[in-house]
RNA sequence: GCCGGAGUAGCUCAGCUGGUUAGAGCAGCGGAAUCAUAAUCCGCGUGUCGGGGGUUCGAGUCCCUCCUCCGGCACCA
């Protein structure tokens, strides 16, 4: 089995900011447990460069649309390692290996009968030298950039028969219910198909940022057909020398956020219709990270800064918070304070702690050696069945609700602490095989917890698992009673407090 | 307007195909303990489950209707 995750393609336009970071940790953590699950995990992020806002705000800025492409596809490039991100590879749509597949594609898509010439009629502002939408379009046909009248013209391009798709577009959703989610999306993107598909531009005429159409000089590809064949295109060249392909395509998850819903639920699957290739097992759509109820926009001025976070209190801190507090699917408030709070109470507080007092109990009581034996059956009780429970939630993307059962068994064990109170068994010389016992039981319990949790604090969750001697990451080696720690080490606290309520240095 | 989703404790939300006294976390109040990053654990909620009507022996859970909020309705990376 092969598990080949993506995230969408940023668009360089922008600088990252906080959702660009969420995706990319969503789908680190996917990729993270299926190689704990000892998958063959290909895990593909990259940058979208062509098209017309990035031609736009190159010659705003003076200078050539692949140089602004360039300065701004490090930053998304440098963003990832930053948060913890294990990509195998990151993908530019102007690598000219790209360009090539885009091409090769596409032109199997005409052959295959799917491309027509046609005019394309809109309203068109001058200034603009673009067409306008219906829907951003002022009163009184005015361009709502310029507010000058828009006037009413055509360009010749070719189109793609997406209508030609319309019945095995509803035929993939009615067989394939699990292909988007969450439901709502699926909802959605269902009764757009059933409203009736129309068919839509493959090339821009008048534009030159793009990827050039190989049957007509005149023309580059409308920029979404070539930002979507990169989950193809990559497999191709990412490992110099070999075609990954044959072993990774089709993906197994596409994970996006829920405004490029359209053109990976109806666009993207019709695509590949048309061109006979296998389309990608499951879309998971996400939702807005909000601060204050308010969609985070720069223009808001409201936007928390991931980077500066990341400087603070580290990339674990980040990847947990966002998943904890904000149910993966739905929109979600974040703000600084609530972020403070979790890093306090749960990260400090419970598994910080949970870590700092176990371990010292037993460098205290037995110089830090662990007796041999099967954990308490006590809590064997509570944590059947959890490796299990996590990977069948991570299978549907439900990243929450893993994330939860797991900390559930961080609380288990803060709990197992106070029934079992080790600094009195400590008192007590009849005890000695009982708190042996109780010290194993709570190291081979932190170390399970540990191992799932990896996916989500890896930098953390090596460091807890150096310390307790025992670095095996398998799903399979997270099982109570699966591990067999022999001596541990004293650790710094995980997550310093301090860190909390002192300035940023 | 049409389609879809949501409205459950102060806050954030769980509650699948209808069934014992409607749950969790946070916040608040009280207590225990002292191994630990003063970290942990225990106890405490008379909630019109948006309003109204209906089906049923029985409904947050199904049906109808109304109200409020959100999203989608084509070329916005």
């Amino acid at each position: 089995m092969s598990f080949y995750v993506t995230t969408p393609i940023y668009y360089v336009n922008a600088a990252p900011h906080l959702g660009h970071a969420y995706t990319t940790i969503a789908a680190d953590v996917l990729a993270r447990h299926q190689r704990q699950r000892g998958e063959e995990v290909f895990f593909l992020t990259g940058t979208d460069e062509h098209g017309e806002p990035v031609a736009d705000a190159a010659h705003a800025l003076g200078i050539e649309p692949q140089e602004l492409a360039d300065r701004n596809a490090e930053r998304f490039k440098a963003l990832a390692p930053q948060l913890g991100a294990s990509n195998d590879f990151f993908i530019r749509t102007t690598d000219p290996e790209h360009e090539r597949v885009v091409q090769d594609v596409l032109a199997a898509v005409r052959e295959n009968g799917y491309v027509y010439e046609g005019t394309y009629e809109g309203w068109y502002c001058p200034r603009c030298a673009d067409f306008k939408a219906d829907n951003e379009i002022d009163e009184g046909n005015r361009c709502p950039i310029h507010h000058i009248e828009l006037t009413r013209e055509q360009e010749d391009n070719y189109f793609f028969k997406l209508s030609a798709f319309q019945e095995p577009l509803e035929r993939l959703y009615e067989e394939r219910e699990d292909f988007v989610a969450p439901r709502t999306r699926y909802n959605e993107a269902l009764s757009f198909i059933r409203s009736g598909l129309r068919d839509v531009p493959l090339t821009r005429h008048k534009l030159t940022w793009g990827v050039q159409v190989p049957w007509d000089q005149e023309h580059v590809f409308y920029v979404w057909f070539d930002a979507l064949l990169n989950y193809y295109s990559a497999l191709s060249y990412a490992r110099p020398g070999e075609d990954l392909t044959e072993r990774l395509w089709p993906a197994s998850y596409h994970l996006i956020a829920k405004d490029i819903l359209r053109f990976h639920a109806v666009y993207w699957p019709a695509l590949l219709m048309a061109a006979e290739l296998e389309l990608p097992e499951r879309l998971f759509v996400h939702g807005y990270l909000l601060m204050e109820g308010e969609k985070m926009s720069k223009s808001l001025g409201n936007v928390l800064d991931p980077f500066a976070v990341i400087e603070r209190f580290g990339a674990d801190a980040l990847r947990f918070y966002l998943f904890r507090d904000v149910s993966f699917g739905g929109d979600g408030s974040v703000s600084t304070t609530a972020f403070e709070q979790r890093y306090e109470t749960e990260l400090a507080n419970e598994l910080g702690n949970l870590a700092s007092r176990t371990i010292s109990m037993v460098l205290r009581y037995r110089d830090g050696v662990v007796a041999a034996g099967p954990p308490d059956p006590v809590l064997e009780e509570d944590f059947t069945g959890l490796g299990d429970l996590v990977a069948a939630h991570l299978d549907r993307a439900e990243l929450t609700l893993a994330l939860d059962e797991i900390w559930q068994r961080v609380r288990r064990l803060n709990r197992y602490v106070e029934e079992r109170a080790p600094w009195k068994l400590a008192k007590d010389p009849d005890a000695a095989a009982e708190l042996d016992q109780v010290l194993s039981s709570l190291m081979e319990g932190l170390r399970a917890v540990t191992v799932l949790l990896w996916p989500y604090l890896p930098d953390t969750a090596e460091r807890l698992l150096a310390a307790l001697g025992a670095p095996e990451l398998s799903l399979n080696g997270a099982a109570l009673g699966a591990g067999s720690i022999v001596r541990v080490e004293a650790i710094d606290s995980l997550f310093p407090k301090d860190r909390a309520t002192e300035p940023p240095a």
